[in-house]
DNA sequence: GTCTATAGTGGGATAGAC
DNA sequence: GTCTATCCCACTATAGAC
């Protein structure tokens, strides 16, 4: 309160835009904690410091919330990745800087992009499009370095790129759902730590060395 | 209706754990798909072909639903893990029976397995806390599994156990977000392919016999 | 741009007849 | 065990003053 008075004698108008951003990261952070339909507008609005009713003068309603904290977490990923894939000397190399790139976005960003992941359902209409839109952008990106990969004879080629690309947003994706700030772990320890799992797998090297090829052949359980 | 008119006549109160199971798996597939908040008892009921008030006849609440549904999922998933670790020959084996029980199980119990790993925030109390302490149990059988291959000299011991079991759950769990049953890839096939990715990892052999070694120290992105 | 007040809807759950 | 009827509450969103 006492900061809005401050602020809005600096300029009439200025704040709308602080105003919204701050309501998009408490809401992400709420609509991760207790999901999208279990969060109140007045708690954001608590949160935010406003009464109920002056949220809507920002918004048009609380799925544009949703809506808008999905492309904000999309947008940063997307152009995190496009970075690292056209640093790369080969596939390999590609793909680590493309783990190192989404983990660490991801995490930086884990309210935004949790919630995206998780409450796409959430959204209606035209917005859910475009959110899927975005999404199926940028999994396209990360299934071209794999493909390239297989094509370069790098990645093995004996699993569809679908497969494998499926695989990779598998490890990397489920990370929110346990990793922790407080923790000792930091996000690039933990892209080191997925990359190397991905690209080696995680067999020692003495398993590796005997019977790596006959050992393909016998994959099914009981 | 007719089918309940049927029952009913077998024996007065039989029908009554029928109702209740069918009343789980209507909650799960609504849970599920929009999630817990969003799905209304009235659109339950709905579907299980009862009035509103009738349901409160067989629950204490809409509560007992998520709960009891993700006591179901972590019970079948916990037997099939135990029945597989019982088994194996070395670790590898014991490994790759516990994905293909894992995967299995899960995707024959997806909208329970699914609600149970999302939707565990919306559960309360001393629900929560066993439902938490269940899932703990199981992850740890499974971090068993891992700690064991390392011991026996299997699975590569420059990684943490904790972390290489958080990885194996990673490529497991996120799978329900994009599995479909219509598309020709069977829960069989697929736990072979997350098996061989996560046990050997994505590297060509070709990229494994030179330079093996070495590139184990270059893992960090720039 | 924020406030207070309130409209209007739909939710979970209960009571009591059959 | 299911029905009808209803209570009570909390929610999103709007209206209009300042």
């Amino acid at each position: 309160m006492t900061d809005q008075a401050r602020v809005s004698h600096v300029g009439a108008g200025e704040d709308a835009a602080g105003t919204f951003q701050r309501m998009l990261a408490i809401a992400a952070r709420l609509f991760w904690a207790k999901g999208y339909a279990a969060t109140t507008t007045r708690e954001i609005a608590r949160l935010v410091g406003l009464q109920k009713g002056s949220l809507y003068h920002h918004i048009e309603g609380k799925e544009e919330l949703l809506y808008r904290l999905c492309i904000d977490a999309l947008e940063r990923v997307q152009e995190a990745a496009e970075q690292s894939v056209h640093q790369g000397t080969d596939a390999t190399d590609r793909l680590r800087r493309l783990i190192h790139h989404h983990v660490t976005s991801m995490l930086a960003d884990r309210d935004k992009h949790a919630t995206m992941l998780i409450e796409l359902r959430s959204l209606t209409g035209e917005r859910r499009s475009e959110v899927i839109r975005l999404r199926d952008r940028y999994e396209a990106l990360v299934g071209e370095v794999i493909a390239e990969g297989q094509r370069e004879g790098i990645f093995r080629a004996d699993i569809e790129p679908r497969y494998l690309t499926l695989s990779l947003l598998n490890l990397l994706n489920w990370t929110i759902f346990w990793f922790d700030p407080e923790r000792p772990l930091s996000p690039e320890a933990l892209s080191q730590i997925l990359s190397t799992v991905y690209i080696e797998g995680v067999s020692s090297l003495a398993g590796r060395a005997d019977g790596w090829r006959q050992d393909r052949t016998k994959r099914a359980p009981g």
